[in-house]
DNA sequence: CCTTGACTTAGAGCGCACTCTAAGTTCTAA
DNA sequence: TTAGAACTTAGAGTGCGCTCTAAGTCAAGG
């Protein structure tokens, strides 16, 4: 029972442990109030309970929901495909598989965006060394021109 | 000698093994002629020579530098930031450590993205279990409507 | 000769994901 | 009783990274 998949269902002003306000989830996910606005407007969260003042309450289920959206779009996941995904649940509730095939699809784009960041990584990192040795090579041409220096001021002027 | 790291001080127009068009340069680079024309206006991208027409001739350091650039922006940099990392070359030539040190700086921030990325992955990849076993379950409760149906039509109606 | 196509320029437009504004309500604390 | 804080809404604005348009030049091919 811990985790809920079909959303809709759950009532409008929900006081189970304690529904919290925007501010707190806003503080809690790490998105501000705006983009939970901008999501629920965007039918990503729907169910978002309102107190008596019509200020929005959420819900355990409403922040599980949030944090899970903040993961696919952390991964890169678009608005309209995260609206494609919820789309789902409200279509066909029992529709278990198509969400299945479609967080799968997703993990295997994160994975090949993984490996792809981890390949120009390379590349970065090969030019850091490059840097690296020509920052030696200046600092050997210094130092010999130091000796010089030093020979200089040991043999003659003055 | 693989590596120059002054762009600046290439001719005009350079045949080199052999200039590039725009065209090429864009499908070699998987950027559009579009994008490159836009990225030589930001200064990303200069020196790029012209020949007699006036057209856009790739040297093959100039498409070293826009694969580089490529590397940089695949890892997520933004444009001014690579602005930044240019305007280095331009200023002080020999400038190598601070140009090191953005790299660095780079490299530990796409770092700690793929770290990210990896963890969220993990909530991806345990909803898509939990989906797994919704299914399972969801099969077991067909397979046994299944039977029952199976017994029914064997011992009555007809 | 004239069309086609590849290029040039300056600058406008677009899609995304927010982010903010304006105007209004309601409660609290000074 | 009045100022401020926290929220509401609809809708406008922003920044980024392209992406495209319009108008023009030039050379080759039918």
């Amino acid at each position: 029972m811990e985790d809920k998949l079909t959303g809709e269902t759950s009532p409008p002003i929900e006081f189970g442990g304690r529904a919290l306000t925007i501010a707190e989830v806003a503080s809690l996910s790490g998105l501000s109030v705006h983009t939970l606005r901008y999501y629920e407007r965007s039918g990503l969260l729907e169910a978002v309970g309102r107190d008596e003042k019509g200020h929005r309450r959420y819900s355990a289920e409403n922040v599980k929901q949030i944090q899970f959206l903040n993961c696919l779009r952390a991964t890169g996941m678009s608005i309209r495909q995260m609206q494609q995904f919820i789309g789902l649940f409200r279509q066909k509730p029992n529709a278990v598989r198509e969400r299945r095939v479609m967080l799968e699809q997703h993990q295997q784009q994160v994975n090949e965006h993984i490996l792809r960041l981890k390949e120009h990584l390379e590349v970065i990192e090969w030019k850091i060394q490059h840097y690296k040795e020509l920052e030696a090579e200046q600092k050997n041409e210094y130092d010999l021109l130091e000796q010089q220096n030093q020979l200089n001021s040991e043999t003659g002027e003055n």
